[in-house]
DNA sequence: GCAGAATAGTTGGAATTCTAATGGTTTGCC
DNA sequence: GGCAAACCATTAGAATTCCAACTATTCTGC
């Protein structure tokens, strides 16, 4: 009936602790996840904030990051890319198609797809946005070092392949 | 009419290249906001998965461990703890009253006030759920340097406090 | 060359979150 | 003591995201 079956030590050793009537104890302050969830929040308003004054959503932002990197992509790469579900990708278009940032155009050689394509309109925004999501990378690491942002860098990257791997 | 000026200097510098003709250029990679996006939504992905095996959600969670912290707060005290707006708590304790891990008890001495108590079986969870939190945690950095989670830690802590100080 | 499987996109419906507006209750000020 | 302002919770409605089911097209194996 028990799910502790496949937890590491320390998890296990806090089971252990409940079965003797002791509380367990995680204290948030400590808790990578809970810090990432955190910061990830703050970055997210921040960025949405700008990015909103000129009439993009911060849904639609991710599109057009992948979009300035390579024009044309499918509705399944495009969703591969940005990382969520093709449902997902289809209301974000349709927000860009109707402001004018992108257009589908029917893939000849296989009916099934869809390229996705950018509008003047769409490809101007780049040299808009793109500053300001520097100008809220470089001030959210104001006064922290190059070499912890290198290990922030290097950490992130392997929490995901880590998670990612747990993810079956 | 630009809403250029304010922009830290390398992202200054983005947009005069721009107005030469440039392309700003800004990889994805090496930015810490993707960066943080994609690992906060791998951890959430995987407790969400352990979690809801127990017939909670992500949103129940973060107040059930607020509450396990300290129980009695009111829906304010909640909201700000766990970092969401009023209405989103309401909706996350209609859901958590209805599947009896809390109750309301309206404040006697302020009727204004609602105070959120945990049921047994809202407290019984916390010896459940926490471990897999525990585990979650410890699994996402393995073969990460001591080290290295130290300076994430701190530098996420940072980041946090200059995104929040941005936030006017 | 055709039936069934795989692929690409869409639609429908639910969950989560937000902003704006509303209804009680308390506090502050004259 | 009474009325305006502040406070706490809720409701209403919109946006974003997901899963499941569906349609249209292409590929595969015989």
């Amino acid at each position: 009936m028990s799910d502790s079956k496949g937890l590491v030590p320390e998890a296990l050793a806090a089971v252990e602790a409940a079965a003797r009537g002791e509380d367990v104890q995680f204290d948030s302050e400590t808790s990578v996840g809970y810090l990432l969830r955190d910061t990830y929040r703050a970055f997210t308003k921040i960025l949405q904030a700008r990015i909103s004054a000129h009439g993009v959503t911060i849904g639609q932002w991710y599109f057009l990051r992948v979009l300035w990197d390579q024009d044309g992509l499918t509705q399944r790469e495009l969703s591969l890319r940005v990382g969520m579900m093709e449902p997902t990708t289809v209301t974000a278009l349709n927000g860009m198609e109707k402001r004018g940032y992108v257009k589908r155009v029917r893939n000849t050689e296989d009916k099934r797809k869809v390229n996705i394509y950018l509008t003047e309109k769409g490809q101007a925004l780049r040299n808009v946005l793109l500053p300001h999501a520097i100008d809220v990378n470089i001030r959210a690491v104001a006064g922290v070092s190059l070499d912890d942002v290198e290990a922030v860098r290097r950490t992130l990257h392997a929490m995901k392949r880590n998670l990612d791997a747990l993810g079956v």
